[in-house]
RNA sequence: GGUCUGGUAGUUCAGUUGGUUAGAAUACCUGCCUGUCACGCAGGGGGUCGCGGGUUCGAGUCCCGUCCAGACCGCCA
């Protein structure tokens, strides 16, 4: 028997016992005398004694063990003298009787501790030892909490887990495919699924009803922190709903699972439209813990004779309350060369400060007097001690970047709380995007997305111009600025759908050769349907206020999509490569 | 495809204006220590300064190239 209990079960009632543990040592203090040897499980920690007095020989063998050897003790739970509050096993010991080492490890490259010394590639390489550390090991328990809480509350709620294939068919909307080539039909591949789409749809016309799945997509697209090429998603669909039957179905289970797993009870969900997140906070995934809401001043701020605004399509600016005095002109100064960095790419950054005593020290000082700036002061509400800063230029650019700058301010300002979690439901996207480069629209959700009901007719009539004004019945789910979920009511007319594809710049033939499986269903009765995915690494990492999705994923790939443990993709054999009627690509690249 | 940051002991990092034998902490090894739990004390070993080239009397330090890692932009229906 390699034990009788863990090494995070023994209390003060255990006294006396006579135990069998296994585990891995995690550190050995030696005092010539007597060695304490602390043994490792995934259940906690066991403080294990051998004393000199007792006996001799074992306390020798005890002193001879390494960092994480795995060993097997017996002995008698006791009483401590020196008790540790710190550790739940705290107030018992284990007096050794005999001690088996089971396996001898070598010094591992980095600690196994909370606060560890590895660095992030080292402990990818060694990802078998990263896990043993609590903070990873209890990511990935939590991780498998949230799915066994999620099954079971889309269960209740008469939710069919159906597992749709993994090795399906390439399209060119969206992401880049992953793609597998096909030994038995030469020359041709399978794709991986960037998400069970069309599946989940026949499954509604099929009157499965109401469909989810926890399951892998993937996409060939470059990587972020909170980017995966294969990553997770709760995927739902429902038929016979409305996009608030959808929304009221999701908070639900959003709330449950906050309750359940962090024991946070979430008001309701606000609901913002697209437009709205775009003009008050210029993202379409906004942060909303802080306020700090935009305010536009084009009304107020233009001819003046300051040139810079008065050729702007858009002013725009936020109060950050109390920050005047925090910020000198070298800071200032710094702030802006920050928001000039390419990656934002301001042209410039005008502030107002509201100085004690009521007055004004602005950089536009010069072409706005006091009376001017009071003005602008009130539509800010802003009071002395409040700190305006604005930018202005081409609309959609200065959202983005006046995006940026309250984002960097709320973090500054300390407003990004930590345990704060506000959901926010992004409602009314916009159905198409127009595309400058390629000259057309894409779909902004996917190509399945339903316009509202009352643009169908617009839609239909076709009219190019009016088509960027079509909203759709798409909404996703936010939580603190991070994208949760995101999902939509679907077309499930033909025509519609067709009228759709043609929008999207798809002849014919290219739609009926791509999803005519999916228009052919729509012919046979398919109901009203819509549904959602939530992306289920992001919502682990989210709900524990964590940025990285890697340290929830147990296996994850680094930023060059590399597996550093496993060192894959690599290359495969001549042999296979002529199996599946490749070229290697090696001779032919020079 | 692009921008930025980093690469020095097993590990995390410091290393000034280019100047003698490249340091600290931790880990590791040895010895001492009977109540530690970040044990303590004493001692020890450990370096292709990512790689290649250049400038220089002299390069960890400056320049060019390259590789790797991370964050971000583009991209991600």
């Amino acid at each position: 028997m390699y034990r009788t209990h863990n090494c995070g079960q023994l209390r003060i009632s255990d006294v006396g016992v006579h135990v069998t543990l296994s585990g891995w040592l995690q550190t050995s203090r030696d005092f010539g005398g007597m060695t304490f040897i602390d043994l490792r499980d995934r259940y906690g920690i066991t403080q294990i004694v051998f004393n000199m007095e007792d006996d001799p020989d074992l306390c020798a063998e005890a002193r001879k063990l390494g960092r994480e050897d795995v060993i097997r003790i017996t002995g008698t739970v006791r009483e401590r003298s020196n008790k540790n509050p710190n550790r739940a096993t705290g107030e018992v010991e284990i007096e050794t009787k005999t001690l088996e080492v089971l396996n001898e490890s070598k010094v591992p490259p980095f600690t196994i501790e909370d606060e560890t010394d590895g660095g992030d590639d080292l402990r990818m390489k060694y990802r078998y030892l990263d896990i043993r550390r609590n903070i990873v090991r209890d990511n990935l328990i939590f991780r498998s909490k949230l799915a066994l809480e999620t099954r079971r509350y889309l269960g209740d709620e008469g939710f069919v887990e159906v597992e749709t294939p993994v090795l399906i068919k390439s399209t060119p909307e969206g992401a880049r495919d992953f793609v597998v080539p096909s030994r038995m039909n030469p020359g041709e591949f399978y794709a991986l699924p960037q998400s069970p789409q069309t599946f989940k749809q026949i499954l509604m016309v099929a009157g499965m009803d109401k469909y989810f799945q926890i399951v892998k997509c993937f996409r060939d697209e470059d990587l972020r922190a909170d980017r995966q090429p294969e990553f997770t998603q709760i995927d739902c669909e429902m038929s016979f709903v409305t996009r608030d039957d959808v929304l009221n179905t999701f908070e639900g289970l959003t709330k449950s699972l906050f309750s359940t797993l962090k024991g946070i009870e979430l008001p309701d969900f606000p609901r913002m439209s697209y437009d709205d997140a775009m003009m008050k906070y210029g993202s379409d995934k906004p942060d909303v813990r802080f306020d700090m809401c935009f305010v536009e001043l084009n009304d107020i701020a233009k001819g003046h004779g300051f040139g810079v605004f008065d050729n702007s399509e858009l002013i725009a600016g936020i109060c950050a309350k109390g920050q005047a005095s925090e910020y000198s002109n070298k800071d200032i100064k710094k702030l802006t060369e920050w928001m000039q960095r390419p990656q934002i790419g301001a042209k410039g950054l005008v502030y107002v400060k509201l100085e004690a005593g009521g007055s004004f020290k602005s950089s536009v000082g010069k072409f706005y007097d006091d009376t001017q700036l009071q003005k602008w002061a009130d539509v800010f509400g802003a009071n002395e001690g409040d700190l305006i800063l604005i930018l202005s230029g081409e609309t959609d650019k200065t959202r983005k970047q006046l995006n940026e700058l309250r984002l960097e301010m709320g973090r500054r300002m300390g407003l990004m709380k930590d345990g704060d979690f506000k959901p926010l439901w992004v409602v009314d996207f916009p159905l198409l995007e127009w595309d400058e480069d390629a000259g057309r629209f894409h779909a902004m959700h996917h190509p399945f997305t339903a316009p509202k009901k009352e643009d169908e007719d617009r839609m239909l009539a076709g009219d190019h111009d009016t088509m960027k004004a079509l909203r759709a019945d798409a909404y996703d789910l936010v939580i603190n600025g991070s994208e949760i979920g995101g999902g939509s009511i679907r077309i499930h007319d033909r025509a519609l759908q067709s009228k759709n594809f043609d929008l999207l710049g798809f002849s014919a033939e290219e739609a009926e050769e791509q999803f005519g499986f999916l228009l052919g269903a729509f012919e046979y009765g398919a109901p009203p349907h819509g549904g959602i995915a939530f992306g289920f690494d992001r919502l682990c990492a989210v709900m524990n206020g964590k940025s990285s999705i890697r340290d929830f994923i147990a296996f994850p790939k680094n930023n060059q999509g590399r597996d550093m443990m496993i060192d894959s993709p690599s290359r495969i054999s001549e042999e296979q490569m002529s199996e599946l009627e490749l070229r290697s690509t090696a001779i032919t690249s020079e």
